[in-house]
Parts: C-alpha cells; sequence; structure tokens
DNA sequence: CCTCATAAGTTGAAGATTCAACGAGTGGAG
DNA sequence: CTCCACTCGTTGAATCTTCAACTTATGAGG
C-alpha cells in the first residue's frame, strides 16, 4: 500500500482527537455490551438480530438479509442463530418458495424477551450517548459517523 | 434498573443519529483491523500492544500496565502475548525488583516490525477518519468522544 | 518469624468468531 | 433436458476471548 515514501504522519491536535475517539471506539461498545449481558444474556449482535426480527413482517428475515442489517458474516450469523435457537428464542426454517434461503423467525419467547430488555437498553443508549451530547453535538456526530462510513465505502470498492 | 415505568423512546432525529454511529462504530473498527491484518498478520490489540511498548523507556511494561493501555483484561493479555512471543515480537521476564511484577518487553524484530506496519496504518486511519472529517468536524468528534468517555466513567462509578 | 490478605499473572476449559471447504437449490445456456 | 455457474447457508477446525480457579510474591499485623 505504501506509494509514496513520504508518511503524513498526524499533526498533535490530530493525534489527540483520535486518541480520544479510539477510546471511545473500545470502550462504548464494551460499555452497552455489558448492560445486555447483564440484564439480557445477549450480547450486541444477538440484541440486534432479535430487534431486526421483531421490526419485520412477520417477524421473519431471511439469514443473508439478517447477516447485512447486523453487518455480520453469513458463518457468523448461523453459529449465533443455532445458540439462539437452542433458547429458544428464534427458531429457522427453508423458505417454502425458494429452497435456497432460510428465513430466521422470532418466537414469541423471544419477542418477550426483547419487550422485557427495550428499555433499559434504550436507556443505556441515552445515558450513555443522546443525553451525554447536547444536541448540536449529537447532529454533529451523526453527520461524522455519516462521513467515517461513506469512506468505509469508497476504500472497500477499492 | 428500570426505575421508572414511563420509557423514554428516542425522537426520530436521535434514532437517526444513532443508526448511523451505531453501523460506523462496527465498521471502522472491521476496516481498520482488516488493513492490519493483512499487511502485519496484526489485530487492533496487537499493534497497539507493540504500540506501546515501543513508546515506553526501554520498550519495556508491566503486563498490569500494558493491559490498562490496551483497554483489555489481564487474562487476555497473558494469552495474546504468549501468541506474539511465539512470533518473536515480544518477550517476557518476571522484575528483578518485584517478583510479582512481569515485564513485558519489545524485541528488535518486534520493532522492526511495527515500524514497517505504522505508515499504512496511520495512512489508513488519516484515509478513514482524519481526512475524511473537515477540522470542525473532527474537532467536534473529539469532543462527543470525550463527553461519551465521561459517561462511561459516571456509569462504571454507579 | 508466621500467618494472612492482597494483587499480579498464568492456565485450562468453555464460549464465540473466523476461515475455508462443502452441499444443496435454482436459473440459465446450450 | 442437462449441465453449469452461482448464491445461500451450514459445518468443522483453528483461532481468539471470557471465565473461574489457581499459583506466587509481597507486605502488613500479630
Amino acid at each position: 500500500m505504501t506509494t509514496s515514501d513520504e508518511v503524513r504522519w498526524l499533526s498533535s491536535g490530530q493525534l489527540a482527537a483520535w486518541r480520544s475517539f479510539s477510546l471511545m471506539l473500545a470502550r462504548l461498545p464494551a460499555a452497552l455490551e455489558q448492560q445486555l449481558q447483564r440484564d439480557g444474556g445477549l450480547n450486541f449482535v444477538e440484541y440486534h438480530v432479535l430487534a431486526g426480527l421483531s421490526d419485520a413482517p412477520d417477524r421473519t428475515m431471511r439469514m443473508s438479509g439478517l447477516a447485512v442489517l447486523v453487518n455480520s458474516e453469513l458463518s457468523r450469523l448461523s453459529h449465533l442463530m443455532r445458540r439462539l435457537e437452542k433458547r429458544g428464542l428464534v427458531r429457522r426454517e427453508p423458505d417454502p418458495c425458494d429452497g435456497r434461503f432460510t428465513n430466521a423467525i422470532l418466537t414469541d419467547e423471544g419477542h418477550a424477551h426483547l419487550v422485557r430488555l427495550a428499555p433499559d437498553h434504550v436507556a443505556t443508549v441515552r445515558k450513555l450517548v443522546i443525553d451525554a451530547l447536547d444536541e448540536s453535538r449529537l447532529a454533529s456526530l451523526r453527520g461524522c459517523s455519516e462521513d467515517i462510513l461513506r469512506a468505509i465505502d469508497v476504500c472497500d470498492a477499492e
């Protein structure tokens, strides 16, 4: 990748910003997961699997769609769904219309678990993010996130 | 944790901000790790272990100090150091002054590896974050990060 | 001294994720 | 119709992380 010999190191201000940001990048997910794990025995991805299914028509999604939604590889999702299935929170069945697809379905028990968990999760998100920032900061955080996501997409597309 | 019956759900603007932010929170670390993994066979924590040691006097730190620096548990660090040690990038020895401590030391080979890797890593951080944001956005991102870190600390302290 | 409490670090087992290989279903080209 | 390429999803092995139990070194208190 190093195409030029000159490295553009970071200025001290940039470095300070990067340090804070990258520390936050490590700590916030850990803090969110801690709450979900404690209150519901779920990690971040598992929670979003249940939440995604609960918003979908018939509480049903294809595995591949779900994988995109939760930003995870299909293999990881497959293992994860096996564990959730063993706990009775979801079930899987082949799509009757096209046998190549597998439908993931939220069970009643899974839905109940999610409903039980959601308020505390939202409260945590508020406490650590939404209410920790004033309104203009939050708007600007959204802008930063979108800029960074765009840069990642550009980079992925080479 | 649910102390009140009333849940303060997110407004649509807050929800949109949270969605972008949390997607970025998942994708950016993956993108950074991908580059480190591809170019140097290291993950994010491993890179920061080497980087931390390289900045320390005598390229030496105690395991417990290193664990705080890279925001990781001691057990994880111990396993990770065993792997890095097997690759010859670091070594460990008991602190001669106080046998309870273990000193982690960056080898010459480890240092060379880091030096080889750093320019590409910095270039990636630039491309995905620093140069993806204008100056005021970056400053504001730093502020957001600090606010969120503070909220996490408050929360950890109950 | 001796005992005990404490903190540092290691270890092994269990749990989760990644990686590569595989199997199964479908639609299209010949 | 048959073969082929393609995508979807699963699986097992290897890797990494988490958890709990354990070892060891030190310093404090009797």
